[in-house]
RNA sequence: GCCCAGGUGGUGAAAUUGGUAGACACGCUAGCUUCAGGUGCUAGUGAGCUUCGGCUCGUGGAGGUUCAAGUCCUCUCCUGGGCACCA
């Protein structure tokens, strides 16, 4: 072997072995329980970030360990290839987006071999690929027959200038990025897939998925927010037939009798109604549409609103009161109506203060609890007061009785909502997979007929302006109506590409089937044991996957309900405190570190800078340590090599120092079995090997029998080293001697009988104050121990002449004697 | 605003079940080796005090539970992520 460690010679070696040997080609017949640790596949922006060499270096090690303990591991990879980046580079640089992304994808390619990560490469492929896309429209047209698939209008953020329709992250402080407009809101048709039809099962299975965080599911339960209330009708005073009752939901109908108005949407009939008479009315509801969709902005907005000229009639007390429209309330949820009840919850009390509208009190506190609705609203459960009838009744009690109250006089009926929307799938741009519908002026909307799929996106394509070109496309636009024959026209919207992001996992087991969505093979891989991906991905992603697992297994595509058996969230890496983005500069590039120092290094120091599930900003600090550290495993074992081969060892006749040197290296063979598979903590396993090589580094070696021990350490240490440094492994283990290659090594049995001590440190506490330091035999009583502990020198200078009032002996850790 | 995390030395962090806070590294300081160094090695390194034995303080802040709290409870501040068309 070389005697300075050459990373980039060494890891070329490695990388052709695994190449020569086909090492990580997955096959379903291979032996060992099948083992699919995922991480999220990137957008291929154009070059990697440190965030991606994170995640696939951690999936990399989980699959790599797993490989040493027998399994049959199957690492894919791909591409999330569709979405606006590839668009805006189009429109800025003129180059078409697939041929932008071929060329991302080859260079991204091309830095991940380059990090040895252990991917079978003949899995991969793109989501702009047709043979992928053409399955997500066969399963929508699937969808579409079932009933799950619908069309309705819906908001979107428009761009008065531009003639277009933006992402939410496209305006900035209400104005569209590029033309600086005012953005509007408006509606459009679009279409929406059944996500709610699936709320229940989708919120309770999550209470039997213990593989997956709890924060996360705890995010997802309160994004699906089932909610059990009543729905209430207030008849619409001077109402038409058309419209003659307001709907509203609450969750509140024990505070029923303290309403004293009620709130509609800016989009809501009633409010657009008021508004062809009102001219104030009609002004705030064009107000309200110069404002985006994003609900974060709608939260924070300073609460308006204003009256109408319009009441309900309140169904209890027959009492009359105003309809004011709000534009904190939400056209998309529930009924867009809201009672309010200013006494007892605390938007409505802000919104009464501001506008002079009555505060009532009906509910008062059971225990001690402030309230005084003068300055702010109660909002706890408390009893019914100025109430009449439901005068005393508690929270469940008054919920009830109002409840039938309302259902006897078939004003209301107690149901659960859920917070969450059907998902809407259409987007207005180009780079995105084809809906496969088609409008025909006499038949409507007619779904593309199965043997037509798949519907191809035209990659040939030039963009003048920012609009979608195939808006303008007659060669794609104009098609013959399957249902009359006469021309027709193609949908131009193309999926949300969370679309394809929610089934690629279960393309993986077999992209190379072109008769099925997924064939049998899906069965076999599917569902994912590990998936691995940033956090900011809790709700959104992992939702619509879980829903479309759902949604295979219910075309019989898939085993099991849910896609994901255990979950990683990673945390962010970081650049100036913030999530790393494209346009924050090259700093995330890889590139030049896998140059400097290698792919080892690189690996070694983005696990070493923190455990997986937590965010940190990144440094090139780190990179200089871990190289170093490879450094010296490297000098370690060149210097064993050179004293010769590896001999046998007899344990019993170990010097002391030997024998230390094997017990650390087998308590560091058990802790990092349990990192790795456990705890998922893979920093420590590097600190761990850190705290290995630097005793075997210390130590005297005497003889030949200690020497077989320090080769003994030394493999170990490879061993546990190798899924985050696996070429250096590869490479050193070679150079001991092992015929075997370590890519086909197994784990090594942990060998209990070297981690005995006979004898243990403790630490001794007065009042809980460490005051000394003993060392007993390993099976000393605990009156022995307290024996040795009151007698350590500095221990008796705090307990002399004082009364003990208690001893604590808490085995191989501590003693505690309390004194007065 | 709502939901979910996180906050420990100069820096990244460790402390797994309530039991020695700061392992392992980075950086810095001093010395040695080499000497051209992006080299290697040794020692020191939380703060303050010290009679050099030790002592006091210390995990964002305030309170609490306990023999014992980074860890459990209550309140609070700050930072990050998500909020349905960024992926």
């Amino acid at each position: 072997m070389n005697a300075v460690y050459d990373p980039h010679a060494i890891e070329t070696q490695a990388q052709e072995h695994w190449n020569e040997h086909d090492s990580f080609r997955a096959s379903e017949t291979d032996e060992g329980d099948k083992y699919y640790c995922l991480g999220m596949f990137p957008y291929p922006s154009g070059q990697l970030h440190m965030g991606h060499v994170r995640n696939y270096t951690l999936t990399d090690v989980i699959n790599r360990y797993h490989r040493l303990k027998g399994f049959n591991v199957m690492q894919p990879m791909g591409w999330d290839a569709f979405g606006l980046p590839a668009e805006n580079a189009a429109i800025k640089n003129g180059i078409p987006p697939a041929s932008w992304t071929k060329d991302n994808i080859a260079y991204m390619r091309g830095q991940m071999q380059r990090l040895g990560f252990g991917i079978d490469w003949s899995r991969e492929f793109a989501t702009c690929d047709p043979e992928y896309y053409r399955w997500e429209q066969w399963l929508f047209l699937k969808l579409f027959e079932k009933g799950l698939v619908y069309r309705k209008n819906s908001v979107v953020n428009w761009d008065p200038v531009d003639q277009t329709v933006l992402a939410n992250e496209q305006v900035e402080n209400g104005r569209g990025w590029r033309s600086g407009a005012v953005v509007e809101r408006r509606e459009m048709a679009q279409w929406f897939m059944k996500i709610t039809e699936y709320a229940e099962e989708l919120r309770e299975e999550l209470d039997q998925m213990s593989g997956w965080p709890e924060s996360v599911k705890s995010m997802q339960r309160n994004w699906i927010g089932r909610s059990q209330g009543v729905e209430i009708d207030f008849p619409i005073n001077g109402g038409t037939d058309g419209q003659d009752t307001l709907t509203v939901f609450t969750t509140r109908p024990d505070t029923l009798l303290g309403a004293t108005y009620v709130a509609v949407a800016a989009q809501h009939p009633l409010a657009l109604l008021a508004a062809e008479s009102d001219s104030d009315v009609s002004a705030f509801v064009e107000v309200c549409k110069k404002a985006t969709t994003a609900e974060a902005d709608l939260a924070t907005m300073e609460k308006a609103g204003i009256a109408t000229s319009a009441t309900v009639t309140h169904p209890l007390t027959g009492e009359s009161l105003p309809v004011w429209v709000a534009n904190f309330v939400l056209m998309e949820y529930g009924s867009g109506a809201v009672m309010s009840v200013p006494g007892h919850d605390q938007r409505d009390w802000e919104f009464a203060r501001k506008y002079d509208i009555p505060i009532v009190q009906v509910i008062e506190p059971i225990a001690d609890e402030q309230c005084d609705i003068t300055t702010a609203a109660f909002v706890e459960h408390g009893n019914v007061i100025n109430s009449g009838e439901f005068d005393g009744l508690d929270f469940d009690g008054a919920v009830d009785a109002i409840a039938r109250a309302l259902e006897a006089k078939g004003a209301g009926r107690r149901v659960t909502n859920y917070r969450l929307r059907d998902w809407g799938v259409s987007r207005q741009r180009y780079w995105g997979c084809p809906i496969p519908m088609i409008h025909c002026e006499a038949c409507g909307v007619v779904p593309v007929p199965e043997a037509d799929l798949p519907v191809v996106l035209p990659t040939e394509v030039k963009f003048e302006g920012v609009q979608s070109p195939l808006v303008t496309m007659d060669s794609f636009l104009n098609v013959d109506c399957p249902s009359c024959g006469k021309v027709a026209r193609r949908e131009t919207d193309t999926f949300d590409t969370f679309v394809e992001s929610s089934w690629y996992y279960a393309r993986f087991a077999c992209p190379d089937a072109d008769t099925l969505m997924v064939d049998e093979r899906a069965r076999i891989w599917a569902p994912v044991d590990f998936y691995v991906g940033g956090i900011e991905h809790a709700i959104l992603h992992l939702l619509y996957a879980r829903f479309f697992y759902k949604l295979m297994r219910d075309e019989n595509l898939v085993a099991g309900n849910e896609p994901f058996h255990k979950l990683l969230m990673l945390g962010m890496v970081l650049q100036g405190g913030k999530k790393m983005s494209k346009s924050s500069g090259d700093a995330g590039d890889p590139q030049k570190l896998l140059d400097r120092y290698g792919a080892d290094a690189v690996r070694t120091a983005v696990i070493f800078a923190a455990p997986p599930d937590q965010s940190f900003e990144w440094s090139e600090a780190g990179l200089e340590g871990a190289s170093r550290f490879l450094r010296k495993i490297w000098n370690l074992v060149d210097q064993f090599i050179t004293a010769g081969p590896t001999p046998k060892f007899d344990r019993s006749k170990l010097s002391d120092g030997a024998q230390a040197v094997r017990r650390k290296a087998h308590e560091t063979l058990k802790k990092a079995d349990d990192d790795f598979g456990r705890r998922i903590q893979f920093n420590t396993v590097v600190s761990g090997v850190m705290e290995l090589c630097n005793e075997i580094g210390k130590l005297k070696i005497v003889d030949d029998n200690d020497r077989g021990a320090i080769g003994e350490a030394i493999r170990i240490a490879l061993i546990a080293i190798s899924p985050i440094a696996p070429h250096i492994a590869h490479s050193l283990w070679s150079s001991l001697g092992e015929t075997e290659a370590l890519i086909d090594v197994r784990w090594p049995k942990v060998d209990e009988s070297a981690l005995q001590q006979t004898s243990v440190k403790m630490v001794v506490q007065v009042n809980g104050k460490v005051r000394g330091n003993i060392e007993v035999a390993a099976d000393a009583d605990k009156e022995h121990i307290l024996g040795v502990a009151k007698a350590e020198h500095n221990v008796v200078k705090h307990i002399d002449g004082k009364e003990i009032v208690k001893e604590i002996v808490v085995p191989n850790k501590l003693v505690n004697v309390v004194v007065r």
